[in-house]
DNA sequence: AAGACGGTCAACCGCTCCTTC
DNA sequence: CGAAGGAGCGGTTGACCGTCT
């Protein structure tokens, strides 16, 4: 206790966006340890993190979701539970936060009321559930070479990553597959009769991020 | 015109997982 | 192999804003 040194909490500054700004700019994103003394703000580690993500990176979407956002967050939620940042990974622009609070607020209800099955999401927790969040939380679709990127980065060793995260969404979609039954996956072709060889094939899609759209049934 | 109520958004807190020593 | 520290995630809370009575 005694040095506490009464960390800053509440709402930023201008002055404070522009400091933490600067620091990410120069030193990069990551290492969020050393944030708040490098930008020579008073704020925990955390609150700087999250200032980030949530407001002032870059390419962030701001405003009223797109039809064809919502509905993606829907199919998403569906198959994947709160795991927001997984879904924020799949929605270029929009963060995790973002989504929650949208969710929350938005969907929450009107999913309520238009099919009670969300209770069945699968949250594959045992399951080593790192199908690298640092490249779901966005990371995918900007700079994913910030340095504190798990420093693991050798060619052999995401090719490892690779193929464990495939078996990780494989089996998820075998699952949302089975326990849903009625999950819009299954609807477009790759349902659990098909075996595990059509899902795979889907799945590789997925991860590709080609034609998540399509996967899910958006035509 | 004022007050009450509800909704939305930003931020914080605690927990869990991952990495490093 | 186990312990400690760090990072990230999801849930929850509080403040602010708009609408309704």
């Amino acid at each position: 206790m005694g040095r506490l040194q009464s960390v800053r909490k509440g709402s930023w500054t201008e002055e404070e966006d522009l400091l933490l700004k600067k620091c990410i700019e120069k030193y990069g994103e990551g290492k969020w340890r050393h944030v708040p003394a490098r930008a020579g703000l008073n704020r925990c580690r955390k609150s700087c993190r999250l200032r980030w993500l949530n407001y002032l990176r870059p390419n962030i979407k701001r405003g009223d979701f797109a039809v064809d956002e919502v509905d993606l967050i829907i199919r998403l939620h569906k198959l994947l539970g709160n795991r927001w940042s997984l879904i924020a990974g799949r929605i270029p622009g929009r963060t995790a936060n973002d989504i929650k609070n949208f969710w929350n607020s938005h969907l929450s209800k009107k999913v309520g009321t238009e099919n009670v099955s969300l209770s069945s999401t699968t949250k594959p927790m045992s399951e080593t559930l790192h199908p690298s969040s640092a490249m779901e939380t966005g990371g995918a679709e900007e700079s994913a070479q910030e340095e504190g990127c798990s420093a693991g980065s050798h060619p052999m060793e995401e090719r490892q990553q690779g193929e464990e995260q495939a078996s990780f969404w494989k089996r998820l979609l075998f699952e949302a597959g089975q326990e849903g039954g009625k999950s819009s996956v299954s609807r477009d072709g790759l349902s659990s009769e098909q075996g595990e060889d059509d899902l795979f094939v889907g799945l590789e899609r997925f991860l590709s991020d080609e034609d998540l759209w399509t996967m899910l049934g958006g035509e």
